[in-house]
DNA sequence: CGCACCATGTAATGCGTTACATGATTTT
DNA sequence: AAAATCATGTAACGCATTACATGGTGCG
């Protein structure tokens, strides 16, 4: 997934791999991520695939950057994906949801304390999704030449985040003053 | 992850390897997946290190079934993880976002075609968790030692399966409508 | 003075999937 | 006759994380 990624951030416009990580990490963050190693051994193997070309710009006070480029090749693959259906709805994982199932093994003012916590860490999610990404999405659309359709359905990401936080809230809310009835009745 | 899910689920009754796969694929499934082959050598792994017993019966009309328990150092380990504090929300993967972010870049028809598609496969999921799920955890809940807490936490997780499914289905069928519009105006 | 930013990579390890290998019994 | 169920595992490979290694510039 993340070649496919690479191949489709690198078609608005040539990147360095770092470039790339930043760009990663205010856009597709919050529904893929990857770390700064894996996007350089990413992109090198694009590039021994001949899906991506590189060249390197030498800098004086900074270290030399490698800027990489979409091939015919790599345009190719990224339409190829694009374009063959997807069939099954994805096989998530939901680490936090493995905590709960077995929460019945923890004493019930412990379970309460780690579900009003992660409550919270939703709730600042939340936030982020409603004042914050508006503005990264308007930014990044200023410094990548993308379409009004782009900007469509990077819109339509941000909602699905702000859907999904909004809607993990209401489930805690509920779990937590269910369990709060049954503790303190 | 799958070594908590391994240690947890043999706390309720030991089993065999074939056995915790199925009880996977019916219950912690939908938050949490694995394949048979990683379940056997998990498991070999964590008796290697001293979390589990396993002791083989021998049958003569069918292959000799090799059945695991939780040592005292297993049930330490699982405790010691579920007391731990989990202060970040999980860093989610959501494949099918990725290719919305993308699909400014296929054609307009193709991608209603894939998104109707998506939206009919999240429909029978929420169906499934309103409809079948219910049943799932009580056939569990009677095969298994649980308890009453412990059905409390399952049904949860079947409740967060159902929001999710439903609050999917709202986001899809409000892009699927926002984008009919821009086609046919 | 220390931290963040810019910029690149490699090596070791761990987690997860796919493919391989076997084979009897039961259900459709 | 074919498919599903029961039952176990290994080997090769790929994807992802953590740790290692380097070093200048700018800001508070």
């Amino acid at each position: 997934m993340l070649r496919i990624i690479l191949l489709g951030l690198l078609q608005y416009r040539p990147m360095t791999g770092y470039e790339i990580k930043t760009l990663l990490d205010v856009s597709i963050n919050h529904f893929w991520h990857a770390k700064l190693s894996q996007v350089y051994t990413t992109l090198k193997q694009l590039e021994g695939d001949g899906l991506l070309t590189s060249r390197v710009e030498a800098q004086d006070d900074r270290p030399d950057r490698r800027t990489y480029s979409v091939t015919e090749a790599g345009r190719a693959a990224f339409h190829d994906w694009q374009l063959s259906p997807i069939v099954e709805p994805d096989p998530l994982k939901f680490p936090f949801l493995v905590w709960v199932f077995f929460a019945a093994q923890a004493p019930p003012a412990v379970a309460l304390t780690q579900l009003r916590l992660m409550r919270d860490l939703h709730r600042q999610r939340l936030h982020y999704y409603q004042h914050t990404t508006p503005d990264v999405i308007q930014d990044v659309a200023e410094t990548t030449p993308a379409s009004e359709r782009d900007i469509i359905f990077w819109e339509a990401t941000r909602r699905f985040g702000e859907a999904f936080e909004a809607n993990y809230l209401r489930w805690m809310d509920e779990l937590i003053t269910q369990l709060e009835r049954e503790i303190a009745p």
